[in-house]
DNA sequence: AGTAAATAAATGAACGTTCATTCATTTATT
DNA sequence: AATAAATGAATGAACGTTCATTTATTTACT
């Protein structure tokens, strides 16, 4: 086990706090004294790592989704066949948002809202390239639709951010079997239908 | 045309200011002295009407969502097919959301931030109820895959959110042929298929 | 190894600003 | 003349941020 110093723990629990705060009552409403409480430290020492609230929200987005980017395509590569691919990757999006709740929502409040500065979200778009590639050549091989990536995106990643968001306010559980589902939904919306 | 009274025209701005400023800086950052600028009145005008900005916020939005209703079911009744009458929702979904862009985004920013009260959101949730009657008839005559309806409207309402912010935020342009093949992935994930 | 000096990290009270809300007053309508 | 609607300056609470001060850690020297 990697060992972490007093403050690496101490930065850990200022992410999480942000995390936290930010998704269950939105950024504006989150004050830095309240971060600063949740953290287990002073809210001055904020300061010294970030320049300022804004700062702070468009470094942690960038630190979720660099976690995100690299649980997602672990274990993948360019080699597989497209839907042995499209079925990693979709697979270990599942499970990142089941494993990690509240980074995944804070990801989804980040994308869907105005708190992030442009620059950052887009930084944080470019993640996803390896699986914009996996389409490309999916629609090469005629196994996916001519679609362009903001559609396949809107059938494939975006309806598990409804799931979760809906399982964590208690309204809907994802089993095993809920997921196997989705799952057959994402494929089939995205691939090409070969008999008619 | 209907006459609108001063006083009507008036609310009308104060609601577009709010939806306006909202979809823009997020609830939080939006203050009351800005929506009334905005809307052109004053800012304790706005409390003779509503409590307090929390009441204007949880209003405005079953306010929109009760336009949207009225909206996505014009026309549509139950006896039509299944296939058919879920064509016909969810392309006045589409239009609506191409037609009303900032009163859409507003009701997705609202879905999916924790800014309304769960109370207001409930409330608006019974809103799309004739498309939850249509899944299940679709489903008793086999012809819509048997998952529940949160992984349904998953897969064919809430996509289009995700395409329509993209939309406004000029990364993507929804034109007819993406708008069709839309549609058709709408279909393909919730249908049952017929042929192996 | 032990201690003092130097540096770094962390604190939290204080500051100026902004906000939601109020209400005495003005303007419009009946 | 009486009532209703609208105003906007005033208020106090809460905010992000600063910085003089304290506490912890590292370095230098014996």
């Amino acid at each position: 086990m990697k060992e972490l110093s007093k403050s690496e723990v101490k930065r850990e629990a200022l992410i999480k706090a942000t995390i936290s705060l930010v998704i269950n009552n939105g950024f504006h409403a989150t004050s830095m004294s309240k971060i600063a409480k949740t953290a287990g430290i002073s809210p001055g020492t904020i300061y010294l790592y970030y320049e300022n609230k804004q700062d702070l929200i468009n470094k942690v987005y960038l630190h979720v989704k660099e976690n995100f980017t690299t649980y997602v395509f672990k274990g993948y590569h360019e080699s597989v066949p497209v839907e042995k691919g499209f079925k990693i990757i979709w697979h270990q999006i599942a499970d990142f948002r089941l494993k990690f709740v509240e980074e995944a929502l804070f990801l989804s409040h980040c994308d869907n809202t105005p708190i992030i500065d442009e620059e950052s979200r887009k930084e944080g778009i470019k993640h996803i390239q390896p699986l914009l590639a996996l389409w490309e050549k999916g629609q090469e091989l005629g196994i996916i639709k001519k679609a362009c990536p903001y559609i396949l995106y809107a059938y494939t990643v975006y309806p598990m951010a409804f799931l979760t968001n809906a399982q964590q306010r208690d309204e809907y559980h994802l089993t095993e079997e809920n997921r196997a589902l989705a799952y057959q939904m994402s494929w089939d919306s995205i691939k090409i239908n070969t008999n008619k």
